[in-house]
DNA sequence: GTATAATTTGACCGACCGGTCATCTTGTAC
DNA sequence: GTACAAGATGACCGGTCGGTCAAATTATAC
């Protein structure tokens, strides 16, 4: 059982990192094997299909990041400025290190797989939503104890965090059609200014 | 000649809607021909390869941006801040109506293509940087007239009209990824709140 | 040791991909 | 009307795609 899931688990990580770098429609099942060294056969023993390879990645990713740096960087000793601060460095030094192993930035797996097939897959949609709305409910929290202590005025906490998050992954998308890091770094801790005010509840 | 120039032009028009709607990758020569009511063979008497097709579609989608709507936004006869309400209205409407079409939002194709094509294809990569840096320049303009006005305090007009830019794609991606237009119309307006400083000049 | 299930192997499949090409038709110029 | 080029036709190509499968191998249970 431990071969098996270590097979299993070759096949996700080798998947995750060619769809991260490249895009989904652009890697074939058959590369994926050779860089895993797996058999055709064997991954389709693991796997219904390509489609139920990327929910896996997704959610693969998506736990990887929240146990990961986002857990750091959302870490509650940290003030609630500071993590936005720290979100976008490890945002910064992760691509600026994929960067330097593979020549180019990769940007967000979520962003990328979002734009390339949310439009064609509903379910891998709803997925890709989901995960978003999880890293969104982190800027929320953060925002909430903000406007407890005082450090920034109230306002619309739940817009503010789903509007830091688009913020965030449009510096990842812009840095990465410029192939340069550096745009998260100058452009990031400006997460810190957007603000969307309470709605009228007149 | 003319004949010509309406096959090519209905060619350039057919990918585009494919490639908006869907992905560079998920849309063939062969559906495009279809669609277009052209042969394969015409197809590449006009385009050498389907890469230059796009980089076609880019310019052309570019041209209509520019020339389209994005001239109306940020029309010299609004004020500065008005113009980013416009845009974003735009968007918003543009999307809803897309929406409503094909039951699915389809996003910016610039950074649709960017997210998918850019790790794989340098010239591609650089037209759509050349899209952004263009699109960049029109927020930039349009701040520089906002703090000559006394509109808003002074700030450093480049950096913040490209984290404008990216705020703009980053809540298209969220927006697309929920399959929501509104999105853009409750996040969008923030994007006025957005300010990066002067640099330190010490 | 034997039965049973989990895993691995690699050949194989039809469909489709981007792209080619010889041939035919149409428009243009004189 | 004749010559020439631009455009349209559709059969065809090798390669790759996601996916299948029967048979062989390995691990597990008793």
């Amino acid at each position: 059982m431990s071969i098996a899931a270590d097979t299993k688990e070759r096949i996700l990580a080798t998947a995750r990192d060619l769809f991260h770098g490249r895009s989904y429609a652009d890697v074939g099942i058959k590369e994926i094997c050779t860089l895993a060294k797996v058999q055709k056969g064997s991954f389709y023993h693991f796997f219904p299909s390509k489609r139920d390879l990327a929910m896996a990645v997704i959610d693969s990713m998506a736990d990887d990041w929240a146990h990961g740096f986002v857990a750091e960087a959302f870490d509650e000793a940290l003030s609630p400025l500071e993590r936005l601060d720290y979100m976008v460095d490890a945002v910064y030094f992760w691509q600026k290190a994929a960067k330097n192993l593979e020549g180019r930035m990769p940007g967000c797996l979520f962003g990328n797989l979002a734009l390339e097939i949310s439009t064609r897959d509903e379910v891998i949609r709803a997925r890709l939503n989901a995960v978003f709305n999880k890293a969104s409910a982190r800027f929320h929290q953060a925002l909430e104890e903000a406007v407890e202590n005082g450090e920034i005025r109230p306002l619309d906490t739940e817009a503010t965090a789903t509007a830091m998050l688009a913020y965030l992954e449009g510096v990842i998308l812009l840095a990465k059609t410029r192939n340069d890091p550096d745009v998260v770094r100058s452009l990031g801790p400006a997460i810190k200014s957007i603000r969307i005010e309470h709605r009228q509840t007149n």
